[in-house]
DNA sequence: CGAAATAAAGATATTAAACTCTTTTTATTT
DNA sequence: AAATAAAAAGAGTTTAATATCTTTATTTCG
């Protein structure tokens, strides 16, 4: 579904958020660790979400990455427009170039309800959101 | 969603359906050109789902692929397993490895739902159905 | 100010997917 | 049987994604 720098993207973020509590900042080397990506990889993509404001940084001893309250409204749909681009909301799930309401694939139809429910999905879960669901311990993501 | 592979197949299956009535065979240069695929490239996965019987072929002068009432109840998903296995079935949407029903990531329920509908569609949808779609004229692979 | 820590930027390497080319095998037709 | 048409198989190339390495810029702290 998602590229693979989106999927590190997408851990990334929720981890910054529960490490950067407290005006906390989170070093590339803890991401990598705490996510389980490959470190320069990682760094290269968190460089990305930071030029995009999706998080925030600062440079020199004792800085890292970090997210105020705007940045964790960030929603799923967000970091993967930033990182995929929007063709998973924009392109016909058979790959047909012409297919449109009126020019509909076979499927065009069918697959448009659940297109919706899955953008609705990625529009609605932010990273704030998953703060507090990971707090409450029914959610997880360890070994991530 | 799926790979260009599964795409092109995917094509070239719903246009050998549509080409191959009353015992006609589809050569590679008319599927090539049909879907708008690499001549090379489609031969290539032509040759895979004709190891996997999702369509059938013969050599020779007048050879070419085509189907019977079997291969035409060939469903999409069959065809998403044969090309690209069955990461969209099994896989985390977040890419989680740990993701399960016990350890479920913060979208596992909320995405269940989703996939539940995407994988009924992708199964009860068949090359058949398509061929009966198309011809009705609500549906479209012009261009393809 | 100088040293150290850190992200940013730039450049390179590796891998997998996408695509192409060549040869071989099989079947058909004459 | 020979010629031909087609898919099958094998090998190779290109491109894009993934991953790594090196250098530079910025910030903090002693």
């Amino acid at each position: 579904m998602f590229s693979k720098s989106c999927e590190y993207a997408i851990k990334a973020m929720i981890y910054v958020a529960q490490k950067s509590k407290d005006e906390m900042r989170v070093s590339i080397k803890d991401i990598a660790k705490g996510t389980d990506s490959p470190e320069h990889f990682i760094a290269k993509i968190m460089q990305e979400l930071g030029r995009k404001r999706l998080v925030l940084s600062v440079k020199g001893p004792n800085g890292g990455f970090y997210m105020t309250d705007k940045e964790l409204q960030t929603s799923i749909s967000d970091i993967v427009r930033a990182l995929d681009g929007d063709g998973i909301y924009v392109d016909c799930v058979l790959g047909l170039k012409t297919c449109s309401e009126k020019t509909p694939c076979p499927v065009h139809h069918e697959y448009k309800a659940i297109k919706a429910k899955l953008i609705q999905m990625l529009e609605h879960n932010t990273i704030g959101n998953f703060n507090e669901k990971l707090d409450s311990g029914s959610f997880f993501l360890k070994n991530i």
